[in-house]
DNA sequence: TCCATAATTCTATATTTATGGAAATATAAA
DNA sequence: TTTATATTTCCATAAATATAGAATTATGGA
């Protein structure tokens, strides 16, 4: 991942309503949730929701799929485990007697960077 | 980890400057590294960076110690889990099944919530 | 076609955040 | 004690972000 990709993500994320949202997201698994049931489920108004799944959607946390009149968003797992890679980079310089066991998945370049959490 | 805090980190990594810092930290490792010779490798007005490492510090992303006339600051690899943590936390409800094998190890109510990465 | 529902865009206002020069504080060496 | 270095705090300015009412677009049912 990108630096300019991870701040993106980083500040998608560092906002109440979108953190609840993208989390819900991902708990609910790969189907998605359509907008009006996040908004009842996270209570966020209609045009607030919209700003705040647009901005989730520009940082690539989120995809969504037009169904019908409805529009379901579902979490982007493969950015959120580039965001934990990133931020888990080298860590240590990949030295686990240094600080702990898995410090050493945590080493920079190898095809897909960083630990994979979920697919 | 709680939401409030969840958020101070994701809002402190979401700037540029300190995203930087924060990643160097983490590669650096537990001794640290003093504040000028982070302003120096990153090339960050003192004042400015003053302010970021306030920033981090008070996201709970990174410590420091004072040693004679130096401050090390180093990064909290602790916090680094938390976080990870939450953001993965019942990744799809916690079926490998659905998005992939490591999801398993997602689940919430564990001792320390989500995967560890680096101790 | 007409109407109801789903979701987004527009707009104005309020709030938060970033920057860096100048001054202040703290530690240690001369 | 004087001086130099390390770091922080203060301050003003500039820029980015959040909120939600009202209007708009789009889809499907009657």
């Amino acid at each position: 991942m990108e630096m300019s990709q991870a701040l993106a993500a980083l500040g998608a994320l560092a906002q109440d309503t979108r953190l609840a949202v993208f989390r819900f997201l991902v708990e609910a698994g790969p189907e998605g949730v359509t907008v009006g049931r996040i908004g009842e489920a996270l209570d966020v108004a209609p045009a607030t929701l919209s700003f705040h799944l647009k901005e989730l959607s520009r940082a690539g946390l989120i995809a969504n799929r037009q169904q019908s009149r409805f529009i379901w968003y579902s979490a982007n797992y493969e950015t959120m485990n580039g965001l934990i890679g990133y931020l888990t980079e080298n860590c240590c310089k990949g030295q686990p007697e240094v600080c702990g066991i898995d410090c050493a998945l945590q080493k920079k370049p190898t095809a897909s960077r960083g630990k994979k959490v979920c697919a």
